[in-house]
DNA sequence: ATAGGGTTAG
């Protein structure tokens, strides 16, 4: 037996090192000499120590009379082994039988405080005791009240503990306001610590580093940054992590890598607020690499990394991987953490394997709560299950009871997609009776949902009252007017949104760029470009998609293809943009090699990617690539042929002149042929002489798409490429007596910031004089040059002569001519026009563009033409 | 050298 005075350092000692068997060993033979007493309390805390708080229980029990120490320590035991109710159990028993309460026992059982009206109870206890004086009593009370929300009795505890304070109380502070959404106020008290002279530590860096995050504070952080780089405290693991989790919230992915690099010991934490960070800014791809990088360096990802990552999964369409996960979680059966299962839900559901979804959502039964239903009614809103998210809704408020605003956006959007304005406009009531129209994403579905049931009035209503401050709201409307092809309207709006002084974001600038696309306004685009770089958001993969699908609309496909090089990310649709972009460029070719490229970096294509396959090949003339992509893409993709992929081929077969092997698709394919289809059908059938097949196919757009007047000319134009002059004079008298009357060809040019529209024989822009003096100067070096008018096609029941004017006054030829005699030589000339360009102006742009020396860009409703040097980059084949 | 307070990833 040792020496009595050794035996509580020691007991001390082997709780430090938590080694169980020596200690249980002195506990014996205590037992046997009849010193328990004397030792009991270090053996209660060595039990607690050792995660046995039982064993502390047997030793209490066995005191006669136990002391205030044994009691308060049995309470921390309690506490610290996560038995909060034995805890307050304990403590309610040493209060009833009158044992003194020490300043030791308050803060452990502030921690176990079930809510906020316990907690003040215990806050009455220490003011009744006197206690409250004490700093770690004082210091767990504004923890306390920091975690139940109460902010501002934690400031006043905090008040009043006056000079005792230390830094234990400044954290703790700091964190009641990060953990209740006042971080500025957060970061405001760390500048108020540090002028009082106090120098933080590591856990006022951890603190502070949120707060800035939580505040969205990117400059602030930098400061504290290098703050801590002086004090040498970003060696430390929870403020390296810290700032790694900063870094990459704020969307400075750069300085995240940098940062998580220098972290001394990376551990799953850090890695965990990297890979997050890249998924919450759409660098999917990174993030699945990341993993593996992770996984090699020897660390286990856990569910944290696993919901993470399964959202890059949904993102980057890295379906396989996304698989695994899920049946690695039923193996090691992590299926108790909601998260990942959330992160299932949404990532079938993504994939329109709702299927899937289903299961796990009503397999899942431990954690059923909001988010599952709410992964589950996006899935199928997103998947365009309308109905099922609607009733799916309903059936969450009676079973859930819970809503919130990811719930509210879901649902608005399918009813947005149904038009359903009772439904859309009942949302609004509840959200308003719940508190949530104060939420930016909530008015958003409102204003979109409103413009889709072209409910202008409502969703004028909605965005007024929130447009004061409100980005999200000003990204809705300038989202809404620019996919009406209101581009000019968005434009206005976001001057307007400038003026009020808000900052553009990344969001609101890339619905700008759909803006500009839709306008062709490529100056306007340059200028939106302009900002991205100005406020470096350079690294937003969303802006950096537009920016290439932006380019490419507005005719430049070189500055898409550099958007496109410096793109940070690159993912599905990055690279479908791209294709996209080169197919309606004319560049088959290489939109084919892009798409191949695509796939040796392993990015899966999508049913859109393909399309613009397919699409590339249409425009380039490849049939033969075509086919095999068509027949091919479920396969080698496992991508289910749309009806768009059979439109697209059954044109491109067509305008290969293979009528019959495109009838044959139509006829074998599982859809009901649609407007895209016949209209492919009717063009071709004029291409290639077949009135019968255009005739077959006028009579069903008659039916389908009875308001296009489109279908009548082309139509009338199929008879009269084969001299059926007859049947030509009865379409035009059949258009006559059902008072169809012709779309108005309308053409558009972009000077500086101004969009210029044009109709045929327009005379009324204000340089009309000049322009028509150009054309006429223009019409007589081209017949010089051997231009020869085609007016045989021409519907317009006047003379030939009269014909040849009216088509040198085409809308698209007026906009050339003023782009011409408005920019300097040598400019190249974008116009956009809202029909096909008609064969006549088609041969006009090849001798322009030679006599002016001049690049001639049009984007019909269908491609670009790219006249240059008397050539056209289709190749006359469209 | 008997007991207590504040920090990280979805």
């Amino acid at each position: 037996m040792r020496s009595p005075e050794t035996i509580g350092p020691l007991l001390t000692r082997y709780a430090a090192s938590k080694s169980l068997l020596p200690g249980a060993h002195i506990h014996a033979s205590l037992l046997k000499s009849g010193l328990l007493a004397t030792f009991c309390n270090h053996l209660i805390s060595f039990y607690s120590k050792c995660r046995l708080p039982g064993s502390a229980r047997r030793v209490f029990d066995e005191i006669p009379d136990p002391c205030h120490v044994s009691w308060s320590s049995l309470v921390t035991a309690y506490s610290n082994n996560a038995l909060p109710r034995d805890a307050l159990g304990t403590f309610r028993a040493m209060r009833a039988r009158g044992v003194r309460c020490n300043e030791f026992a308050l803060p452990v059982v502030l921690k176990c405080a079930p809510d906020a009206g316990l907690g003040a109870q215990v806050h009455a206890v220490a003011v009744a005791t006197g206690l409250n004086g004490d700093i770690f009593v004082a210091n767990a009370l504004v923890a306390m009240y920091g975690g139940f929300g109460h902010v501002d009795e934690a400031r006043k505890v905090f008040d009043e503990a006056g000079s005792q304070r230390n830094a234990v109380s400044w954290n703790g502070l700091m964190s009641a306001y990060v953990k209740n959404d006042r971080c500025s106020e957060a970061v405001e008290v760390f500048g108020e610590m540090v002028w009082s002279g106090l120098r933080p530590n590591e856990f006022g860096f951890s603190c502070v580093v949120n707060a800035c995050t939580g505040s969205r504070d990117l400059e602030d952080g930098k400061k504290v940054h290098a703050m801590a780089v002086r004090t040498g405290y970003d060696r430390d693991a929870f403020t390296a992590n810290a700032l790694v989790d900063m870094y990459s919230k704020l969307g400075d992915i750069h300085m995240a890598a940098v940062v998580f690099g220098k972290v001394p010991e990376t551990d799953v934490v850090s890695w965990n607020a990297f890979i997050s960070g890249c998924v919450l800014h759409g660098h999917d791809q990174h993030a699945l690499e990341l993993l593996l990088q992770m996984k090699s360096s020897g660390l286990v990802p856990n569910v944290f990394t696993l919901s993470s990552i399964l959202k890059a999964c949904a993102g980057a369409g890295a379906f396989d991987l996304g698989r695994q996960i899920h049946g690695f979680m039923i193996k090691a059966c992590a299926d108790s953490d909601g998260y990942v299962g959330v992160g299932l839900v949404d990532m079938y559901g993504r994939h329109g394997l709702l299927d899937d979804a289903r299961k796990v959502f009503n397999w899942w039964i431990p954690r059923k709560d909001l988010l599952f239903w709410n992964a589950l009614i996006s899935g199928c809103s997103h998947e365009g299950c309308h109905g099922e998210a609607l009733s799916l809704f309903c059936r969450m408020r009676t079973e859930c009871f819970e809503v919130n605003r990811t719930t509210l956006a879901a649902v608005l959007k399918s009813t947005a997609n149904l038009e359903a304005i009772s439904d859309t406009r009942q949302v609004h009531a509840l959200s308003e009776k719940i508190g949530f129209l104060s939420d930016p994403h909530v008015v958003n579905g409102l204003i979109d949902s409103y413009w889709k049931c072209n409910c202008l009035h409502y969703a004028n209503r909605v965005f007024e009252e929130h447009s004061s401050d409100n980005i999200i709201a000003f990204t809705s409307m300038i989202t809404a007017l620019s996919q009406r092809g209101q581009g000019e309207d968005a434009m206005k709006l976001f001057m307007e949104m400038l003026r009020k002084g808000l900052e553009p974001d990344p969001f609101v600038l890339s619905s700008l760029l759909n803006a500009c696309a839709s306008l062709s306004a490529y100056e306007q685009g340059k200028q939106v470009h302009a900002h991205l770089i100005k406020r470096q958001f350079m690294s937003d993969v969303f802006a950096g998609n537009a920016l290439v699908y932006t380019y490419a609309k507005c005719g430049s496909i070189e500055d898409a293809d550099l958007a496109f090089s410096g793109l940070p990310e690159k993912g599905v649709v990055s690279w479908s943009a791209m294709i996209g972009g080169l197919a309606q460029h004319g560049h088959g070719k290489r939109a084919l090699e892009v798409f191949r490229g695509m796939v040796d970096e392993r990015i899966a294509p999508n049913h859109i990617t393909m399309t613009s396959v397919l699409c590339a090949c249409n425009h380039a003339g490849l049939v033969d690539e075509a086919k095999r992509y068509f027949n091919s893409m479920k396969e080698m993709f496992g991508i289910d042929r749309t009806e768009e992929h059979y439109a697209c081929m059954i044109d491109l077969l067509g305008r290969a002149g293979k009528l019959d092997d495109a009838m044959d698709l139509v006829n074998s394919m599982p859809f009901e042929a649609n407007g895209a289809v016949w209209g492919a059908l009717l063009a071709a059938s004029r291409v290639h002489r077949d009135p019968e097949l255009g005739k077959l196919a006028a009579e069903k757009l008659f039916i389908l798409e009875p308001e296009k007047s489109g279908t009548h000319v082309l139509l009338a134009n199929t008879y009269a490429s084969a001299g059926m002059w007859d049947e030509v004079a009865k379409v035009r008298k059949l258009m006559k007596d059902n008072n169809v009357k012709k779309e108005p060809a309308m053409s558009w040019v972009e000077l500086k910031d101004k969009v210029h529209t044009f109709i045929v024989s327009d005379k009324s822009h204000p340089r009309a004089r000049d322009i028509y003096a150009k054309l006429e100067e223009l019409g007589d070096l081209m017949t010089k040059a051997g231009y020869v008018p085609n007016a045989d096609v021409d519907l317009h029941d006047v003379d030939r002569g009269e014909k040849e004017l009216l088509l040198s006054h085409h809308s698209e030829r007026l906009a050339v001519a003023f782009a011409l005699i408005s920019t300097p030589a040598g400019a190249p000339i974008r116009v956009k026009k809202n029909l096909r360009i008609c064969r006549d102006c088609h041969v006009a742009f090849k001798f322009i563009s030679k006599i002016v020396s001049r690049e001639i860009i049009i984007r019909d409703v269908n491609r670009f033409h790219h006249f240059s040097d008397g050539a056209c980059s289709c190749g006359d084949y469209w």
